[in-house]
Formats: structure tokens, sequence, C-alpha cells
DNA sequence: CCTACCGATCGGTAGG
DNA sequence: CCTACCGATCGGTAGG
């Protein structure tokens, strides 16, 4: 007998959910919406999962952990610069977010549904997430490698310039993930005004 | 007789709206959620506004218009460089931002639930207002002021950061708006890197 | 600004 | 995966 979930059921499910939440937002989108895109009664939903949260909840989480795991795998490779390591962690960053925009736009949009303890937790995640760039940009100020600008200024306004990129890119653009990363990184590096190269 | 309706009723609604709207989202806001915020009954807040969209339109168009006349009034002034126009556009956004960060935050994430054919008057808006300053980068750049880059890639980087400022802005700070302003536009126009100043 | 109320829709369950 | 259904809540109206 058959004892095995179907689990291409279950993915199916949470890639239209996430293509609603992105479209309408999570509190707009309804679990009939959801049921009428893939063809099942509402009430059928519930077989493959427990509720709605639980499918915000995989999705926010998800990305969170391929974010982690990008800019881990950066700390374990010999680095020559902090210039050079914040570009990769920029590039690392950006390769995430293009590989699925749908599910990033509900990671950065729609997190605040989460209940607690899930909220908290998230929080948490995104407050480590943002102090692995603050600490390159303070090692790199220590180093009088940048300008001794407010980090945490800073890495905001890295995190927002990519965190909105999942808005307007698309795959068959002029621009790979990598080089949109490398073309943000050396103007936030090294600006934009034509005396200012190196 | 008093046949004159109150306006600051319907302001008072307008404001605390806004909060709830932030908080939790247009969608998850409920009337009767506003309704006992204010300390009235749900039917009753529609003797001073039409629907809850109304208070949404309100809240969006009211702060594009506040970018708009902030721009607009730097056109009419004497300006030497296009990265002098630019930080004056930089700061003038700040400023609206500042003022009303509760009612930027609703303008930034809540104008997709506007219904047509306000959705579109939004969505136009906005375009013409990254228009204003793509044609400063544009400038900018044809007169080899800037480096040569992508003019939209670049006014995104901006505008994203901008509209982050609202998530972390406490007027207790120690930047005012225009510091803040200030200092973004010069990291965006000369870099973070020590070597790269003029 | 209130009471009384509307039809529609919500997330989810029982029991097959 | 379905039928049948639940209590709760939604935005909004009628009529004072």
């Amino acid at each position: 007998m058959s004892g095995t979930e179907k689990p291409s059921r279950k993915h199916q499910l949470e890639t239209i959910a996430t293509r609603l939440f992105k479209e309408k937002g999570y509190t707009a989108s309804s679990m009939r919406d959801l049921a009428n895109e893939v063809g099942i009664e509402a009430a059928s939903l519930y077989s493959h999962i427990k509720s709605k949260e639980e499918i915000l909840r995989n999705i926010c989480f998800r990305m969170a952990d391929q974010f982690f795991a990008a800019i881990d795998v950066i700390e374990s490779k010999p680095i020559e610069s902090m210039a050079e390591k914040l570009e990769r962690f920029i590039v690392a960053h950006t390769e995430v977010i293009t590989r699925d925009t749908e599910a990033t736009l509900v990671f950065i949009n729609e997190w605040k549904h989460l209940s607690e303890p899930f909220y908290s937790n998230f929080v948490d995640q995104r407050h480590r997430y943002e102090s692995r760039f603050i600490e390159v940009l303070r090692t790199g100020i220590d180093r009088k490698e940048f300008l001794p600008i407010d980090e945490k200024f800073v890495v905001l306004t890295i995190l927002s310039s990519l965190n909105w990129i999942p808005n307007w890119y698309k795959p068959e653009g002029k621009m790979s993930p990598k080089e949109i990363g490398q073309q943000l990184s050396r103007m936030l590096i090294d600006g934009i005004k034509s005396d200012s190269r190196q």
C-alpha cells in the first residue's frame, strides 16, 4: 500500500501559494484562492498542509537558511581585502534573491504575519544576518580600507538596495545575478562620481 | 445648526488607521480594530469616511503629492552640478519620509491594495517620480560628471535605500533628516572607499 | 454616533 | 481528495 505522502503535491501547493502571497499579500490570499489555482477543494488542502501559516513559515525560513548558507561558504575562502569580502557577500545575496524572486518577496514583505515564537525567531535571524555584514564593514574601517562611516547605516543601505532587486529582476535581462551584485558592490564602494575612481 | 462635518474626527481616524495599516497591514486591519482604537462602534466610522479603501487612498496619494512637491521646489533653484541636484533630491525625499514614517510605510507597502483606477494612477505617478531622478542621473552622465553606469539601476538603488529609512528612523536619533540625506548622497556619489575621496 | 443586522467569506474540522 | 459544515469575522447599510 502507498503509505507515503506525495511530496510533489505539497511542493506544488507551496509554489502556487508563494505566487499568490507575493501578488496579493498573505492576508488577502485565501485558502480557497489557493485551492482554485490547484484545482481541488479548499478542505482538501489540509491533507497536505497543517495550516495557512505553515506555508508562510516554510517560505520565510527556507529563504533565511539560503541567505546564511550563501555567506557561510564565503567565510571558508581566502580573502584579500574587506572590499573583496563585501563584494562576495553582496554577490552571494544577489544570487539567492534571483534564484527565486517570488519567495524572496514573500520573505521580505510577509514575515510580519508570522505568529510567535516564529516571529521573534525570524527577527532574531535577520539581526544576526545583518551583523555578519556589519562585521565586514567594521573590520574594513579598522583597517582604514573604508571611510569611518556609520557601519549600520551602510549595511542597511546595502541590504535595502539588494532587497529591491526582486522587484525588477528578470532572468532574461542583460545582467547576470553575479554582474548585478558586482555592479552594486562597485557602486557602493567606489561611488558613481567619475573622478572618484581608483 | 451645525451642518458642518468635524474635520478633526476624520483626521484622527486617518492617523490611527495609518498606524494600524503600518503595523498589521491593510488587509489584516479591520474596521472594528479601527473603531475600537477610536472608541466608537464600527458602523459609526461610516459617518466620517466612505469606505476602508478611501483611507488607504488618502494616505497613498497625500504622500505622493508631498514627494512631488518636495522635488518641484528644487527645480526652481539655481544648481551648480548634477551631484548637487541629486543630493538635494535625496535630502528632499528624506525630509518627506521622516516627517511621517508611518504614512510613508503604508505608502510603500500597501499601495497594491488600491483598486482601479487608483492602482494604475498610483503606479503611473511612481514611474513619473522615478523619471525625475533618472533625468538628473542621465544629465550628469552626459556631462561626464557621473560614470556611465545604468541610470535606472542607480536610481532604483537610491530609492530603495531611501525607502528603507522609515524602518529605522527615530526623530530623537543622532542624525537629522537633512544629515541622513546628505550622508546617503555622499556615500552613493563618492563611495565608501577611503582612497576614492575627491 | 448608536442598535440591529446583512450577505459574503474566512481558516479549518468531521467523517468518510 | 470530497461533501458537508462550523463559528468567527469581514466591510458595509438601514434607520434612526
